[in-house]
DNA sequence: TTCTAGTTTAGAATTATTATAAACTAAATA
DNA sequence: TATTTAGTTTATAATAATTCTAAACTAGAA
């Protein structure tokens, strides 16, 4: 799983975006983004992986804080796409999920997999923030 | 807004559904569907409409109970798209939306409005359940 | 009219998330 | 290096949406 040890870039990284490179983030940047595939995860799965495989005991307080901190640093990207539980991502990219309503687990689509040949104008005065579809499936 | 008073329409429906035609869901199909255009609700809104307009008064687990069974039976639709709340829709054709992130109300898009000229192929074993593109806006 | 299963209801419980405030720590400053 | 301070972590409380519970009520069958 583990790619390598990125630690200085993430000090780096975490400095850049004013967040300081406490052992908790940095132990939590080790376990999302050494990895070769993006990663699709809950509050409830990073808090509990993380308690289980690191070695550093993060809080849920700090599983929310660093998640919130990390999106809005653009080191993740919040999914849409179920009722009552927000859905994270490790790939940063404009791209599409398919949504697994049975397991409620997402899985990535290219950006170019899906052509949008026809689509409308947003109502006067705003602008699309996002086209980003979900494709809901199941058995 | 009322239309008419479809009430012996919706006694019929509700026990074609097996719901028993209760002052409490008849008030309810009223509200809901005695009107001319699509209706986007959650349950909060729904709640502090029908008692505040309605003759009936409805308790909010009764609001709950029904929204719940009228969307098994196929009369609402249940839109995903925001991440602490329920959105239904009067509107069961399959179709999609503007979703505004600032107001927090969606807009509907018939489904002629958007083409999908590439689609990829769900995971084996998998189907394509819904289709329906939702697309974020704001000023 | 009586009976019964389905329904409504207030309130408790649960789940996800956010807020609070005290203890801790990174790192700037003396 | 020691001191200071602002940022961070943490346990815990609070909140918000939803679901559960169980008692009272009611539609409709018998
Ligand atoms: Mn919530
Ligand atoms: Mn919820
Ligand atoms: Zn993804
Ligand atoms: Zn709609």
């Amino acid at each position: 799983m583990i790619i390598n040890n990125n630690l200085k870039m993430y000090v780096k990284k975490l400095r850049s975006s004013n967040l300081r490179p406490t052992k908790q983030r940095l132990e939590i940047c080790h376990f999302l983004f050494d990895r070769k595939k993006t990663f699709h995860f809950t509050v409830e799965t990073l808090n509990k992986k993380i308690n289980m495989n690191g070695s550093t005991k993060v809080s849920l307080a700090t599983i929310y804080n660093t998640v919130e901190a990390f999106t809005k640093a653009g080191y993740l990207k919040e999914i849409l796409t179920s009722k009552n539980k927000s859905f994270y991502d490790t790939n940063i990219k404009s791209h599409h999920h398919f949504y697994d309503e049975g397991s409620k687990e997402l899985t990535d689509i290219h950006y170019s997999q899906i052509k949008l040949s026809k689509v409308p104008m947003p109502p006067k005065g705003k602008k699309i923030k996002n086209l980003e579809v979900v494709i809901r499936i199941q058995k």
